[in-house]
DNA sequence: CTTCTGTATGTGCACCATACACATAGCATC
DNA sequence: GATGCTATGTGTATGGTGCACATACAGAAG
């Protein structure tokens, strides 16, 4: 065996992909940043960083694309609950546009990729 | 009209995505660094940087996923021609697969964020 | 009461991919 | 000999990301 391929090299998710996320999440309904956290991972975001996260929920909060208020938990630390406002759905829309873009482009990149395994095989 | 949504913000290709490029490019025949700068446009990487993009071909060379010699040309400086190592053909590979595992997290959050809109249209 | 675990939010910082600017050189043409 | 295109590079600042760490509340266990 050759030496271990893509040796700590890694394709990572799109640049501020973190952002239409949690957007997107708030659009379905109010969160807080520790359930936001795993909630995430459902959109391939697995062990997201806590500190990227809640950074950004904050930014998002500064940019009026959502609001914030505390919550009282009924067992537990209180939470800062977030909800998406208005402008913040805009940008949910405008985002999801242009992450379709990658995602075509990702189709483009898969569809080339296929044609040279399949001329591979019929070359052997 | 509120204020111009998503401004000066935007979401990138994946991250790394350019090696990848360049490794699929290369699998499909050698080339040189100023061609390739226009065939990476066809995968989403419109006006790539020419320096990122050099570099890239130079780390590759250095971690033997490419080989390079000196091509002249009929009309024109003479270029640098690239073309792929097994090696190379290995991590095309491999880096294929994580690629596909970013368009199937791309398409769980389309089709979520379709699904919100469905309910939106559906709740007016 | 003290400790431990789980919940919940946050800051500091270093790394590195990316982007921008810029430099160099060959070759052809006007 | 100046301009324009081809072709390859370097220097550097910015910014997103991840890692480490700090804080605090609450319940349970010992």
């Amino acid at each position: 065996m050759s030496t271990n391929p893509v040796e700590e090299f890694s394709v990572g998710m799109p640049r501020n992909y973190l952002r239409p996320c949690l957007l997107l999440l708030l659009a379905e309904g109010t969160s807080h940043g520790y359930e936001l956290l795993d909630q995430v991972t459902a959109l391939g975001l697995d062990r997201a960083d806590p500190g990227s996260l809640y950074r950004c929920l904050r930014a998002m909060d500064e940019e009026a694309l959502v609001h914030s208020f505390w919550e009282p938990s009924t067992s537990g630390p209180a939470r800062r609950t977030y909800a998406l406002t208005d402008e913040g759905r805009e940008w949910l829309h405008a985002i999801a546009g242009s992450l379709a873009e990658v995602s075509r482009a990702l189709d483009a990149y898969h569809r080339r990729y296929q044609k040279l395994v399949e001329q591979d095989e019929h070359a052997r």
